[in-house]
This record gives structure tokens, C-alpha cells and sequence, in this order.
RNA sequence: GGCGCAUUAGCUCAACUGAAUAGAGCAUCUGACUACGGAUCAGAAGGUUACAGGUUUGAAUCCUGUAUGCGUCACCA
């Protein structure tokens, strides 16, 4: 039981002794106490001064009185206003940390038959482009929260869904058999994704320069549009592919492949996965079966020219279109076939869509419809909403050419680490491949850690010279403490240190602080359920690693009595692995040295 | 315009359910390497938490209004 609990219940029952009030436990929430005063944590006694009429200073040491006398883990407390803080028994921390120690899944729960299914969605790319910066804030946001659910004892199932169909793909194949004259991502030594990139933005520099000719013969805008011919065989293309056109689906079918492969790699060098894909060319069908059968029911009507809607207005929302008149489906209809194909292929208790905050009202929509449809998880659907990532000169415009690409983004942090790292004379007497490997973790772990330290739901500024730094709260000085943690304990190790019981030492205060830090831990992870889980994790880490710093700082750990040699070895063992675990949750590698 | 979200130090971000003097990093300035790893640490300076009211013993946090920014309101995805 950790101390945040022992205290809440002792003063539970103090309170009900003294003053004869029910306090649940859980609604004391002690805290960690300031700096500036003595003690170790600080329980608030404001709520009790009315019903025990007494003045907030006489209850503080009424309890704390009470905590001393009959709970062994208190030594002595003192007041000031209303705040009671309680100073914990020096012996009691190491009992603590021998618990941590010994613990090999300290921080996480187990994963059995009966925990909960949650399948989280993310990524979901389009075919027609590669992967950009505002993606590697959603992957890596999914994936982490995945792996935060997972700890907590959740089964989960990583899940993406490729919206393959559709015109913009069609236009970047109509690019391709038109001006790129036969090339593969082979022949032209480009990966995958970026050529059918390449033929996208292809296609639109054509188009706009068909609506530029258009627009000098005199035409108005509206009238250019309806003109260009580049755009009537595109929307030719996807009639085609509506009508498995076998020419078009095999061309289809070769571009989408060039990009799953080149989407693969980048998923691969981003260390994300997923336990099962789905694509929209596979699910829009069920999502149209779906409907109707929803307007057979009747949670769903038809108007006149045949297209069928919902009416949400009694959900204080609007009404939504789900079919067209002409029968084909929209964004919402494909997501609710998704929705079916999910529920059928898993027992799902819990549905995560890990989608930008512009489609907060999108999802709310889903909730209602997926409810009203017979989805049992349909209402309590979460929409793990994020913000976007904007440059230090605005937004990213894909038609100004400032958007960032992942790949490239990728590369670059990892020559950064590269440099730095032997500009500081770290890479002395390493091989070629030890150094790459350091690089790799660092530069990636500094993108990692730089998209995933900021609360998901706020808009956020990537700044790419702060991103590579790798001083203050970053990804590389969390690494780097690690590394320095494993030196020390492989230091220890050769001079023959051995663990020996500590049990007898009274730790300092700087220890007792890094022991309570750690102490912190599971609370944090049991928190996942946040919307801004693994920031919160990125912080602790952080703040977990500033005060293993001030510790490391403090005293020569290897050279005291074995016993407190012991302890702080304890310390720094367990703080390495509270830091390789938490790294861990935010997909952020380790070296064990750097 | 309706709805939703945001606004905290020069900059990038914290602050768990309302709690003590709102915390870090970067940048600036001052110190510390005969030490187990200096990619470090210690210190200084930097704030009317956008503004105005309200609730409360107590508000960055809750409520109302205002301003600014972003998103959304497609038979696009």
C-alpha cells in the first residue's frame, strides 16, 4: 500500500474518532509537502473545522496527535493554518523502496482473461500522400496511450484505418499514367509513398494550370472548374473503380502497395505497430448495409430525393447526412461499417478513435449514431482528441510547401544526435554501428519525447531547434541519466559492491524525496484513463529524473558504509527502471550508454 | 453568426480533485570539474495566470460576461 493511503485512512479514522465524521478515505488526498516546511506529506484539514467548530489550527494537531500516537508510520507532524503536515518515519521510506526493488512489475498491473478489451484507433492515413509532422503526433500519441492502457491491465488492439478509396487517389493515379512515364519507387529510387506524393501534387499543378488557361480564355471560376478535363477523368477514374474497372483496381492496387510499403517503413523506424488494419474499401459497403438497416428500424429516415439522414436534434445537435441521394456513402457511413467490422471481429468494451480536434463534432455524432444502431460501447466511445502542430511561422500548408515531412523530419534529428554527439567527443572509441544505434534512439527520442510532453488536447508549436536540444526537459537528458544510472551500477558491480541490507539507514532528505518521487509512479500510470496520459508520464519522468540528478549530486554513491552504499544503489536501480518503464510507455528507447 | 476548444514568465511548456509564496526548461547573468559520466549541478533575474465581475475559508482551476486566437457548422475525408 503505498503512503499516499496509509495516510488517507489513518486520518480517515482519526477524523471519525475525534469528530465522529465520515471521511472516506478517497477524499483525502494528501500531498506532497512543500519544500519550505518540515514534514512529508500534507493532509488539508479545512473541510473538518465546521463540523468539529473548532479553529483550523486546533484540528490540525488534534489529528496529527491522534496519527502519532496510533499510526506507526508517523513520527511527528506540525501545523501551520490549516495544513497538517505529517512527517513519515525515516525507517518507513527504506521499506518502501525495498517494495519497489522487489517488485519486478511495480507500476503495472496484470493483463488476464477478464480485464476489459479497448481498441484504440490511430494513424489512420490517407493513400495519396506520405506522413507528415501532424501524423507523428497522432501515431505516436496512439501508440503510447496503447501501451499506458496495456500497463494498466487492459487487453488491447492497435488499430488503423486506411482511407484507400476515394477521388484523391484517383487523382494521383491519373498523374502517374500520365507524366511520370512507367516509374516505380524502384526506377526512380523514391520510396513508395512519396512518389504516389509526388503524382498527387503532380496532378495538382496540372489542374492548376488547365483552370489558369481556362480562367484567360474568360472563364469564371465555377465555370474553369466545371471545364478542366484533368478533373473529369479523375472523377472518370473513381467511377470506374466504383465499378471494379479491372485496369483501374489493378492500378489502384499496385500504387496502394507502393505506399503500404513505404508507410511500413516509416511505422517501423517510429518503433508503432498495429494488431490489426482495416481500409475503407473493405468497409464503406457494410457501413451502407448498416444504414439501411438502421432505417428499417427507424432510428434513421429517408427524405424525398432518397438520401438518408439522422436527426440528432433532440442531442442539442443537427441532423446528418449518412447516404447520399445517389446511394453512395460518406466519412460517417464508412465509419460505421468500420465500427461493424470491429465489433464483430473483437468483443470490444471500450472503442478509442485518436483523431484531430477538428472532428470533435464528427465524433460526437458517431457516439449518438453508433448508440441509436445497437453498438454497446457506441456511446461511450472516446474521441482522444489532439490539437494541431503548428511551425514557428504559422500553420502547415501543403500549397506553400512548409508542411513536414515525417521521413525527413526523422533523418534529421537523428544526423542531429549524430553530430552533437561527436561534437562532444561521445562517439570516441565506438563503432560505426554502436554509434548509429545511439543516434537513432537519441535523435528519435528527442522527437518522441518533444510531440508527446505537451498536453494532447492544446495546439502546439514545433520548434525544430528546440526539438534537437538536448538539455532541460527532453527526451535525450532523460536518456542520459539513464545511461549515466547503468555506468554507475556497472561500476559498482566491478568493484565488487554488493547489495546488503539497508534496512537500518536513515535516508536523507534528498533520498526520501527521490523515494516519494518514485513512489509516484503507479498513481500516474492509473491515471491513463486522462485524456493527456502520457504527458503526464513525460512529466513525472522528467521531474523523476531533475531529482535523481540533485541526488546523484549530492553524494558519492559508491563511496559511504556498504549499508548506505546499498541504499543508494537500491535508489539508483530502481530509479533506472522507473525511467526505462515510463520511457517504455511513450515508445522511447534506452542505450546503456551514450 | 451558432456550437466547441484555447489564452499562464521574452519563448516553449507544467501545475493531479479548488489549497500554502503558480513551477520547469530555453534564452540572459553569476558560480562549481584532483569526483561514481559536466549531454551535469547550484544560484540570480523574470508573473496583476488575457480582461471584468461572481461563488468559496481559499480560484490559473468552478460560474457569468468581454477580448483575442483556433476548430467546426459540405450530398469532402
Amino acid at each position: 500500500m503505498s503512503i499516499d493511503k496509509v495516510i488517507s485512512q489513518a486520518v480517515s479514522k482519526a477524523v471519525k474518532e475525534l469528530y465522529d465524521i465520515d471521511a472516506a478515505p478517497g477524499s483525502i488526498v494528501p500531498q506532497a509537502t512543500r519544500k519550505e516546511f518540515e514534514g512529508n506529506l500534507t493532509v488539508m484539514v479545512f473541510p473538518w473545522v465546521k463540523a468539529a467548530r473548532k479553529a483550523p489550527e486546533a484540528v490540525g494537531n488534534e489529528i496529527g496527535t491522534w496519527l502519532v500516537a496510533n499510526e506507526p508510520a508517523v513520527s511527528g507532524y506540525n501545523v501551520v493554518k490549516g495544513f497538517l503536515n505529517i512527517v513519515v518515519t525515516p525507517t518507513y521510506w527504506n521499506g518502501v523502496l525495498a517494495g519497489i526493488v522487489a517488485d519486478e512489475s511495480w507500476g503495472t498491473r496484470p493483463v488476464t482473461e477478464e480485464s476489459p478489451l479497448v481498441m484504440v484507433e490511430y494513424s489512420s492515413p490517407n493513400t495519396n500522400k506520405p506522413l507528415h509532422l501532424g501524423h507523428l503526433r497522432n501515431i505516436l500519441l496512439g501508440s503510447s496511450l496503447s501501451k499506458i492502457l496495456e500497463a494498466c491491465g487492459n487487453k488491447v488492439v492497435k488499430t488503423n484505418i486506411v482511407n484507400d478509396r476515394g477521388i484523391h487517389i484517383c487523382k494521383s493515379m491519373l498523374a502517374w499514367q500520365r507524366w511520370f512515364d512507367g516509374a516505380t519507387p524502384e526506377s526512380a529510387s523514391v520510396k513508395g509513398d512519396h512518389l504516389v506524393g509526388d503524382c498527387y501534387v503532380s496532378f495538382d499543378k496540372h489542374y492548376k494550370a488547365e483552370l489558369k488557361e481556362l480562367k484567360e480564355q474568360g472563364m469564371t471560376d465555377e465555370e474553369a472548374e466545371a471545364a478542366s478535363t484533368v478533373m473529369a477523368e479523375a472523377r472518370a477514374m473513381l467511377r470506374k473503380w466504383e465499378d471494379a474497372d479491372p485496369e483501374v483496381r489493378s492500378l489502384w492496387e499496385k500504387m496502394n502497395g507502393w505506399v503500404y510499403a513505404g508507410f511500413d517503413e516509416t511505422y517501423k523506424r517510429m518503433g508503432v505497430g498495429f494488431d490489426k488494419i482495416y481500409y475503407e474499401s473493405q468497409t464503406y459497403l457494410d457501413g451502407k448495409a448498416k444504414v439501411l438497416e438502421g432505417l428499417e428500424k427507424g432510428v434513421l429516415y429517408r427524405r424525398e430525393d432518397g438520401s438518408v439522414w439522422a436527426d440528432l436534434r433532440e442531442n442539442g445537435l443537427d441532423e446528418k447526412l449518412l447516404l447520399r441521394s445517389d446511394g453512395t456513402s460518406v466519412y460517417m457511413t464508412q465509419d460505421i461499417g468500420t465500427a461493424k467490422q470491429r465489433f464483430d471481429d473483437y468483443p470490444i468494451d471500450k472503442m478509442i478513435y485518436v483523431v484531430g480536434n477538428e472532428q470533435n463534432y464528427h465524433f460526437q455524432v458517431l457516439a449518438i449514431i453508433l448508440d441509436r444502431l445497437g453498438f454497446k460501447w457506441g456511446k461511450d466511445l472516446v474521441h482522444f482528441s489532439y490539437g494541431m502542430v503548428e511551425l514557428p511561422e504559422g500553420k502547415m500548408k501543403s500549397r506553400e510547401g512548409t508542411v513536414v515531412d515525417a521521413d525527413d523530419l526523422m533523418a534529421e534529428m537523428v544526423d542531429t544526435a549524430k553530430e552533437v554527439a561527436t561534437q562532444l567527443g561521445k562517439t570516441d572509441g565506438l563503432s560505426e554501428a554502436e554509434i548509429d544505434n545511439i543516434a537513432e534512439t537519441v535523435g528519435l527520442g528527442a522527437l518522441k519525447y518533444f510531440l508527446l510532453k505537451v498536453d494532447p488536447r492544446k495546439n502546439m508549436t514545433f520548434n525544430p531547434k528546440e526539438s534537437i536540444d538536448f538539455n532541460g526537459n527532453t527526451g535525450p537528458f532523460i536518456q542520459y541519466t539513464y545511461a549515466r544510472i547503468r555506468s554507475v551500477l556497472r561500476k559498482a558491480t566491478e568493484a565488487g559492491l554488493e547489495a546488503v541490507d539497508y534496512s537500518g539507514v536513515v535516508p536523507n532528505d534528498r533520498e526520501i524525496a527521490l523515494i516519494q518521487r518514485l513512489g509516484d509512479f503507479p498513481g500516474v500510470v492509473a491515471e491513463a484513463g486522462r485524456s493527456y496520459s502520457p504527458a503526464l508520464i513525460a512529466n513525472y519522468v522528467y521531474d523523476l529524473t531533475k531529482e535523481y540528478n540533485q541526488f546523484y549530486h549530492d553524494c558519492s554513491i559508491l563511496k559511504d558504509t556498504p549499508e548506505v552504499c546499498s541504499l543508494r544503489m537500491s535508489l539508483s536501480a530502481a530509479t533506472a527502471r522507473t525511467i526505462r518503464t515510463a520511457l517504455g510507455l511513450l515508445g522511447i528507447n534506452v542505450v546503456e550508454r551514450m
